[in-house]
DNA sequence: AGCACGCCGACT
DNA sequence: GTCGGCGTGCTC
């Protein structure tokens, strides 16, 4: 009987591969283990094995797999459903979900190596110059890596040469493949096994009176034994003895000490759980009641509950009901809110139960992470994670908490696939039979509008903790303010002098300014020209602290011009303003304050935004200068002055969440003023204070916020109430990137009866040299989503069949855009 | 996605 | 003449 395994690849194709194993493997591999298998010419890839199965594949020889790679299954049948789901919906290769779901270090590639024969007769005179090179170094060393031979010929295409060397036998190739993860193993010591009786020890003590740093070395590990029974590993050893590494390394070679490794995690909390959960106030009470009956009924559940009303410690609760049930926890957040802050918040009421797993860190830890989260250890029965860890191997999931579920940033849209997390942990939720909560102060739309038709079950805390008051909003009409001549730079008096009052009380005040960068355009006041990105279709942006001038969207970077490109003239001027600028004013108006700021910029690095977050939170700055990173999660109990900089920008994007956007995020942000007693104060400047959107913010009125939204969502056919597919046309070539568009837009039309808009260039239609175009698909509530997107992969197919559309990338954003 | 193959301009 | 650019097609 002839056995074959069917496997997913890393890469973007639409197909599943068929490999041949031996009978022997075929009763090994299962569902879920990797193995590594040829792929084309020479390349050796990690492949997801699907199914064992008898049949051969009818039109092509199936090739042999190279090895396996696991002993147990990595990866579960339940994910690999999910996976399948993920594909379907988002429209999207399994290939592409396996390379998000795996961390890098399961996959691995091969890397052809050069090696000397040594059995060949060479005769070096007929070697021509490179060849001669590349023989030369391999008498050094014994392998060279193809990037190496590139250095050693200095010429990109090394292929000809290394042809030529193959043919006269001089060297031959070899794929290798390398494990990414490495265990870390601490090394520890014991005493020789001929020394263990105190006679023996004593002996040796005598032995080593002439040694004295190594007999202190191993009296100190006498003392380190006596006192536990723990291993004692040689860095211990090493600052107990005050000896150096080399004593400890004679004594072992003496064979007096003995060297041993153990394996360790890289990622361990050495804290205590040290917290009582605390008693819920009524109103907590209540909507943990709630949620409760709505779980009985398996239901999705949505947690409304405002800024600072305690919603933590309802999840806390429900956190600990399921570990009493030995359920394993998934607490979803969207990655700017993973701060140490709520981490070890949670840390102090589950101690070391909890990983976390996040983008920032490595990848061996991350393969730590996978392994506990699989065999279901102790310390991974709750996973605190962004976006990517709904892809760890939950054996047995009871609960997912998603946090802040209104955040744009759960969606994914580079690369592919292309999902949204909190959908995505909805159905994950379902096929581990578990619970899901989703929690936020200003939920999305769409959540609170399946709550609102019953879909969802729904709680809400009306009331902040300790009833501690909403902050006290105040739009300021900064046109008003300029035409009366009442700012200093972009700042109202009003505004001013309410930060004078905080700074005077010893409070900390927080403003918002969605831009990062100092002014973001440069003009010239002669002729008006602002320079441009030369790989985009966007102005650069004028960044103080280099004196540069950076595009956000490919990195270009340019020295600031001392005249205009266009004219000469050496008047340049700065309009509009960032981060940057309003951190540069703000020093200036108060020289006695302490100002910091957070952006991307200066939260480049592992703990870059730590450190801002603590020095802000010891007080030892005094105003904190941002974007959107400052609304996510944090808490700081002294800031009673949050100032928004400029609304409009927000309420200006061309989106059709802009709105919704505005509101969540001024919600979110006046939420960090005023978290205990006193009142907090929320000063919002801008240009259109009539605006119906802004109310709605200062009097909290999320209800006819939400109404409005869903009535002209309605009207214009976007969700909740239909669904949405973004497809996005890109191409180097203008011409080429039109007609195919128009074709592919063309057809879709002619083939399905929805609402189809465009092809239209989106507001920056060129990155990166590459010139962007966009088509929406509408699909009312009476049509089939799942009908719609075979239709547009059965386009897409015609489409690939001229063959001058085929270079034209397609992409699509399915719900979300 | 890679990578080979094949065709074409631009230079040691 | 070769080198390297890019379009095209294939991968079990």
């Amino acid at each position: 009987m002839e056995y074959f395994v069917n496997v997913v690849l890393p890469i973007p194709l639409e197909r599943h591969f068929t490999y041949s194993i031996t009978p022997a493997e075929a009763s090994f591999i299962r569902p879920g283990m990797r193995v590594s298998v040829p792929f084309g010419k020479s390349k050796i890839y990690t492949a997801l094995v699907l199914e064992v199965h008898n049949t051969p594949p009818v039109v092509y020889e199936a090739k042999e797999i190279d090895r396996i790679l696991d002993e147990v299954p990595l990866v579960t049948p339940l994910q690999l459903k999910h996976w399948e789901w993920i594909a379907n919906y988002y429209m999207c290769t399994m290939g592409e979900v396996m390379r998000s779901a795996l961390p890098s270090a399961f996959l691995l590639e091969s890397e052809t190596l050069i090696l000397r024969n040594d059995e060949a007769n060479v005769d070096e005179s007929q070697l021509q110059d490179d060849e001669f090179l590349v023989f030369e170094a391999l008498q050094h060393q014994s392998t060279l890596k193809v990037h190496e031979v590139s250095i050693i010929v200095d010429r990109k295409n090394v292929l000809p040469v290394l042809n030529r060397l193959l043919e006269k036998n001089i060297i031959y190739l070899k794929e290798e493949v390398y494990e990414q993860y490495k265990p870390k193993l601490v090394k520890y010591v014991k005493l020789g096994k001929e020394y263990l009786s105190d006679e023996a020890l004593e002996s040796l003590l005598e032995t080593l009176s002439r040694a004295p740093k190594q007999s202190q070395v191993v009296l100190a590990l006498f003392q380190l034994q006596s006192g536990s029974k723990k291993p004692i590993s040689v860095s211990d050893l090493e600052k107990y003895s005050k000896a150096s590494k080399a004593v400890i390394s004679s004594l072992v070679e003496k064979g007096i000490l003995e060297e041993y490794f153990i394996r360790k995690d890289r990622v361990t909390y050495d804290g205590a759980e040290n917290s009582e959960i605390k008693t819920l106030n009524e109103h907590q009470l209540n909507a943990l009641a709630d949620i409760k009956k709505a779980f009985k009924e398996d239901k999705v559940t949505l947690l409304k509950g405002v800024t600072s009303s305690g919603k933590t410690e309802v999840y806390v609760q429900l956190i600990s009901d399921f570990l009493e049930k030995g359920k394993q926890i998934l607490y979803l957040l969207p990655e700017i809110a993973l701060t140490t802050q709520l981490i070890s918040r949670l840390q102090d009421y589950f101690g070391e139960r909890i990983s976390v797993f996040h983008s920032k860190y490595n990848i061996q830890e991350r393969v730590e992470v996978w392994n506990n989260v699989l065999k279901g250890a102790e310390k991974a029965q709750i996973v605190i994670g962004a976006r990517s860890s709904l892809f760890l191997p939950f054996a047995n999931l009871g609960l997912i908490i998603v946090d802040e579920e209104h955040e744009g940033s759960f969606k994914q849209f580079d690369p592919a696939p292309r999902y949204h997390a909190r959908d995505a942990a909805i159905v994950l939720a379902n096929l581990h039979g578990a619970n899901i909560l989703l929690g936020s102060a200003t939920p999305s739309i769409e959540s609170y509008f399946n709550a609102k038709h019953g879909k969802y079950g729904y709680a809400e805390i009306n009331r902040r903790f300790g009833n501690v008051l909403m902050p006290d909003m105040e739009l300021v009409d900064y046109k008003e303010a300029l035409r009366k001549k009442r700012v200093k730079g972009h700042f109202s008096e009003r505004l001013l002098q309410e930060i004078e009052e905080s700074l005077g009380n010893g409070e900390q005040i927080i403003l918002f300014q969605n831009r990062r960068g100092f002014a973001p355009v440069l003009e010239c006041l002669t002729c008006g020209h602002t320079p441009q990105c030369s790989n985009c279709d966007v102005t650069l942006t004028y960044h103080q602290y280099k004196n540069q001038l950076r595009c956000h969207y490919c990195g270009f970077h340019t020295a600031l011009p001392e005249s205009c490109a266009a004219c000469g003239s050496p008047e340049l001027d700065t309009k509009g303003f960032g981060t940057e600028q309003v951190e540069e004013e703000v020093k200036k108006l108060f020289p006695a304050a302490k100002v910091g700021r957070m952006d991307l910029d200066t939260t480049r690095g592992k703990h870059a935004y730590e450190k801002i977050i603590t020095s802000f939170e010891q007080q030892e700055l005094d105003i904190l200068v941002g974007t959107q990173m400052l609304t996510k999660g944090l808490d700081f109990r002294n800031v009673s002055l949050v100032g928004v900089m400029n609304a409009d920008s927000l309420l200006n994007f061309p989106d059709y969440r802009a709105h919704e956007r505005t509101f969540q995020m001024l919600t979110q942000v006046a939420g960090r003023a005023g978290r205990t007693q006193k009142r907090g104060k929320v000063i919002i400047q801008s240009y259109n204070p009539y605006h119906q959107i802004l109310k709605q913010v200062t009097t909290g009125d999320y209800e006819t916020m939400f109404q409005e939204q869903v009535y002209e969502r309605e009207q214009y056919k976007y969700p909740p109430v239909n669904r949405i597919i973004k497809i996005t046309f890109k191409h180097k070539n203008y011409n080429t990137l039109n007609e195919a568009s128009e074709w592919f837009s063309g057809a879709l039309r002619t083939n399905f009866g929805g609402t189809v808009l465009g092809p239209e260039f989106p507001p920056i239609s060129r990155i990166r040299n590459q010139y962007l175009k966009h088509v929406l698909v509408k699909i009312g509530k009476n049509e089939s989503l799942g009908r719609t997107k075979k239709n547009i992969k059965r386009i897409e197919k015609s489409f690939n069949s001229v063959s001058k559309f085929r270079s034209v990338r397609i992409i699509y954003n399915v719900g979300h855009i």
